[in-house]
RNA sequence: GUGGGUAUAGUUCAAUGGUAGAACACUUGGUUGUGGUCCAAGACACGAGGGUUCGAUUCCCUCUACUCACCCCA
């Protein structure tokens, strides 16, 4: 009776709680079931980065405001608009970092990187915030996978991102699609950009272009070529391409890298119309799209985006050192998975199940569990139930192909009971031997 | 920042201008030491505020949240 009314009162509590103090918008909670699909994806590409030779490496979640001021650029969405900034308690202007490069060029600079051997190739996951209006794979707070080669200008070093990129969404069985494209140096640039801006002098064509396109061709131009409006893809049809405003040593790069993806069989699509959002990047960029099963219509959601940016460690104040680099979007990739009911390996492999009953039995029960875990099996327990019938029923809740049942009688026999969950056989064995026993079976099956 | 949709139990969904049901999940018991099946019992919900009304979970408004799309991005 008592407990029933301490129950209500803890539920009234909960539910109060519930409505008082809901989640932040756009901000998610990682559960169970959930986080089985998030370590995967993360562990994945983490094995992979390790075999190719990439070390981890982590920093802070708060950096100055100006970093990203500088680096992702004061212009751009994630900066002037998406960006959680404040004044710290020190006076200082800090932000939740929105992206993950610019940090890493700054501990590339301050840890003075440049002096060990070149490149340096790192990979990290973490989180990423952006005060942006959360929807399907987008959120406010969202994980990154990211791999960067500091200090490497040959067009391998884009290759070899591309490949791990390639071979890690292969082994998570998604069928993607590389993107990819040169948006030179800042010369080639320049060049192209005028040449743009020229083909969109005659009048006819420039007001065929959607309202934020034409703000765009005078003040960020490339950015015309990476609007989704209908009017603005058709008007784009005869645009001068940016490959073809490459200088010599731009285009060689560039060749080089599309020679290598066709030697290594990866399948690209050279898009003259890909540009990334942010400022720094120089030569090849590229991205990965997910290719829906049904449709195989190529979604526009990029899983992945990256590529070379060549100039930002030299602006930031460091030595001119070439890098590349390229981010995963943890929650998205873990979205087509779910879309293409890719099925998780079960988690069946808590092999042993101990149960125990009585005072003495619970005491001999936690010895004998430490020894079954430093002997390898993958054993569980629930060691706060009294009632035998619940221990089971949890053992059936984790799938142990055995139960181990160590109650007074056994501990006073010195022997324990194996149970066999599927036919539910059981057997008395002495206690010395369990872990004899129970390795023997385990090797039969 | 803009536009659509939604809001009922832990989850997925019903019904209703007279305060709500199911399925699954959960707890307990049937079995004081035996799970998966079965049976019984139990606990748990109308997002918040306002309006219309004798009476609103239901109709209307506002807010909030969720969700989808646009912008942008991963």
């Amino acid at each position: 009776m008592h407990n029933r009314i301490k129950e209500k009162r803890e539920q009234a509590l909960n539910d109060k709680i519930k409505v008082k103090y809901p989640r932040i918008r756009g901000m998610k909670d990682i559960l169970f079931d959930e986080y089985r699909y998030f370590d995967l994806v993360v562990s994945k590409a983490c094995d992979i980065a390790k075999a190719y030779g990439f070390k981890r490496i982590e920093m802070p979640v708060l950096e100055r405001t100006e970093l990203y001021e500088r680096t992702t650029g004061k212009l751009s969405d994630i900066v002037a608009k998406e960006m959680y900034s404040f004044v710290d308690r020190g006076g200082e202007k800090v932000a939740l970092r929105p992206e993950a490069t610019p940090s890493l060029v700054r501990a590339y600079i301050e840890h003075g990187m440049f002096n060990q051997s070149q490149p340096i190739k790192t990979f990290w996951s973490g989180p990423l915030f952006r005060y942006d209006r959360p929807q399907a794979g987008r959120y406010r707070q969202h994980n990154q996978f990211n791999l960067d080669i500091f200090g490497e200008a040959s067009p391998m070093a884009d290759v070899l991102l591309i490949l791990i990129a390639h071979t890690y969404f292969k082994e998570l069985q998604l069928n993607v699609e590389v993107q990819i494209n040169s948006i030179g140096c800042v010369g080639c640039r320049k060049e192209y950009l005028e040449k743009l801006k020229d083909y969109y002098k005659p009048r006819l064509l420039k007001a065929k272009l959607c309202t934020e396109c034409k703000k765009r061709i005078v003040k960020n131009p490339l950015r015309v070529l990476d609007c989704k409006e209908p009017c603005c893809v058709e008007s784009l049809r005869e645009a001068p391409h940016i490959v073809d405003s490459l200088d010599d040593d731009c285009r060689a790069h560039f060749v080089k890298v599309l020679e290598y993806l066709d030697e290594l069989n990866i399948p690209y699509n050279l898009n003259p119309f890909l540009v990334r959002g942010l400022d720094y990047y120089t030569k090849t960029v590229f991205e990965i799209w997910p290719i829906s099963e049904e449709t195989s219509d190529v979604k526009l959601v990029a899983l992945g985006g990256g590529g070379r940016y060549d100039d930002l460690i030299e602006y930031m104040g460091g030595r001119a050192t070439p890098a590349c680099g390229f981010g995963i979007g943890i929650e998205r990739v873990i979205l087509k998975i779910k879309e293409n009911n890719i099925i998780l390996k079960s988690e069946s492999q808590n092999a042993v199940f101990l149960a125990q009953i009585g005072e003495q039995a619970r005491r001999k029960a936690f010895v004998l569990f430490e020894d079954l875990r430093k002997g390898g099996f993958n054993a569980s327990q629930s060691f706060t139930r009294d009632a035998l019938r619940a221990q089971l029923e949890d053992a059936n809740r984790v799938d142990a192909k055995y139960t181990l049942i160590l109650g007074q009688k056994e501990v006073v026999d010195n022997t324990i009971l194996i149970r066999d969950m599927d036919s539910g056989v059981q057997e008395i064995v002495d206690f010395k031997k369990v872990i004899p026993e129970l390795t023997k079976r385990l090797a039969n099956k």
